[in-house]
DNA sequence: ATGTCCGATGATATCGGA
């Protein structure tokens, strides 16, 4: 089974690329983060399988799951969830696809360590980790995907010194990380395709990407029996090349369930 | 030395957000 997660910078801008992306790595399970689209405006993708489940607003946020292996039990939003403004920001999507109980996540950005939606996003981190415990009483085989908005370790950054006083790096951001593998969850990180690092975002500005200086913020997590059974895992940076691409790279997870396990 | 892109708007350039 190949999942994978991809912060697209809008779906619509990218139905092209992402048509090309699936046909040529074909993932069974796909989460999207970032569509930009309401879930009734989501575009069609003919020819190639997949069931769709989506939620967004429009504008801004908005996240889905693709399958081609069944789409059962669509959980549209944390257990108790934080919200912005007073309002529910569709940033998280659950569903159970081939024996897998997948989400696709878009965690707050935080803006500044200083700003209201920092807080709201360790806010968010820990109704992830709630939602982690709950989902592991009521399924077998867990995988939390998506675009974290944290780097993990300084490693996962160009510079740590470019980040001083930023987002993305902070104790507590990658405290609510740890508190997520806490859970019972592992970290399935990916091989870079070149580089010494797996960076999963550029960007778009000062030539971010020609010169490689990337992040890794689009993580996976899963239980241990999920974790075990990867057998490769990988950022695809040639699907952040060219014009017109979005400033994430998708990470591809190939998984080999045990068959009998997997219908738990 | 310079360097972006997205969607929305009483839009046709500007803005917030990333």
């Amino acid at each position: 089974m190949r999942i994978a997660t991809w912060n697209l910078n809008s779906v619509k801008r990218r139905v092209d690329h992402l048509t090309r992306w699936l046909a040529a790595t074909e993932p069974d399970v796909l989460c999207i983060q970032e569509t930009k689209c309401k879930g009734e405006d989501f575009p069609e993708l003919p020819g190639l399988g997949y069931e769709v489940a989506a939620i967004g607003d429009g504008a801004w946020n908005g996240v889905a799951i693709l399958s081609r292996v069944g789409l059962q039990e669509v959980t549209p939003q944390l257990v108790e969830p934080p919200t912005w403004e007073g309002k529910l920001e569709p940033r998280a999507i659950g569903a159970t696809c081939g024996g897998l109980r997948i989400w696709s996540l878009y965690i707050p950005n935080g803006r500044t360590p200083e700003h209201e939606h920092y807080q709201y996003k360790l806010q968010w981190l820990a109704a992830l980790a709630q939602t982690s415990k709950v989902e592991q009483r009521q399924h077998a085989h867990l995988a939390l995907l998506g675009d974290f908005n944290v780097a993990p370790s300084d490693a996962d950054v160009y510079d740590r010194a470019a980040f001083e006083g930023s987002t993305h790096v902070t104790a507590p951001e990658r405290a609510g990380l740890t508190d997520l593998e806490a859970t019972g969850l592992q970290e399935i990180p990916p091989r870079p395709l070149k580089y010494d690092h797996a960076f999963t975002f550029w960007d778009y500005r000062q030539l971010a990407f020609p010169k490689n200086r990337g992040m890794r913020i689009d993580l996976a997590y899963a239980t241990p029996a999920v974790a075990a059974s990867v057998t490769d895992a990988y950022s695809d940076r040639n699907a952040r090349k060219g014009k017109g691409t979005s400033d994430h790279a998708p990470v591809v997870i190939d998984l080999d369930l045990p068959q009998d396990s997997a219908l738990e």
